[in-house]
DNA sequence: ATTTGACCTGGAGTGCACTCCAGGTCGTAC
DNA sequence: GTACGACCTGGAGTGCACTCCAGGTCAAAT
């Protein structure tokens, strides 16, 4: 199967603009032309799309994706390093959940503290009030 | 206590450039001066420059952080708001975690499916290759 | 035959969150 | 008294990842 850009910006998630801008940035192969030239996508370009939108959401940076996929144009040579850059991905990844997870902790003590005051509603005593929240 | 730009920078973690950018764009009260002009910044300005880089730290935009600065200058009145966008964010923070979950998933697969042809080392049967990594 | 709509190109523009700079003022150290 | 380092101001510049635009081509529909 083949898609025209609109259909792949549709079933990527991305805009067409982004996929051309992705295509000149060398993050994806040029894919094939139709017979008036336009942009034909094949379902390895879409599966090789799929892929980059999850690097693009772990917040890998454009630089290292085009890294990536300078390495994969490279063929098998370069397994070794790609798997380098996704294992180290797979701990900013972690790292960054793990980050999260605390910031998390953090609003629900503020929130909790929002439903102090509430519960408290008319006589309050505001010394929660301009501390820290 | 109060605290030089330097020493404010040193305990939040921003630059002194940031300290600045902040005060500028009213997501931080500007501080005390000290009898040569210069910020002295108090232990509560400290402590809501942290909770502040928590915020940032979970992605909230600058222009959210400064519509809960500004309810919280209007004091106890906009608690109900405040909360709200602590809601927001802590559902937006959550939401996120779940997202990062699903890459972490697909990147220990990308690089089990590395390390499957590792364990094949010399003798490559490469249908792994190109196909989608 | 012309209108329409999807697509094309190269290049300029946008929004965000800083970050840097020039030129100046202070207070302490030599 | 001057050299130094930390600080000040207003404003310009940066890097990132898109996003938009003008002007043009092409195939199918009216």
């Amino acid at each position: 199967m083949s898609y025209s850009i609109a259909e792949a910006a549709r079933r990527s998630g991305l805009s067409i603009d982004t996929l051309r801008y992705y295509e000149r940035i060398k993050l994806l192969e040029p894919p094939a032309r139709d017979s008036a030239g336009r942009r034909a996508y094949s379902d390895e370009d879409l599966n090789w799309l799929g892929f980059l939108t999850k690097l693009r959401l772990t917040g890998m940076p454009i630089k290292s994706m085009r890294e990536y996929a300078s390495l994969r144009r490279h063929g098998v040579a370069s397994a070794g390093r790609r798997k380098a850059i996704l294992v180290e991905q797979r701990q900013s990844v972690a790292d960054r959940i793990a980050e999260l997870q605390g910031c998390l902790d953090i609003l629900d003590y503020k929130i909790a503290n929002y439903e102090h005051i509430e519960r408290k509603a008319l006589g309050v005593a505001p010394e929660m009030e301009g501390i820290s929240a």
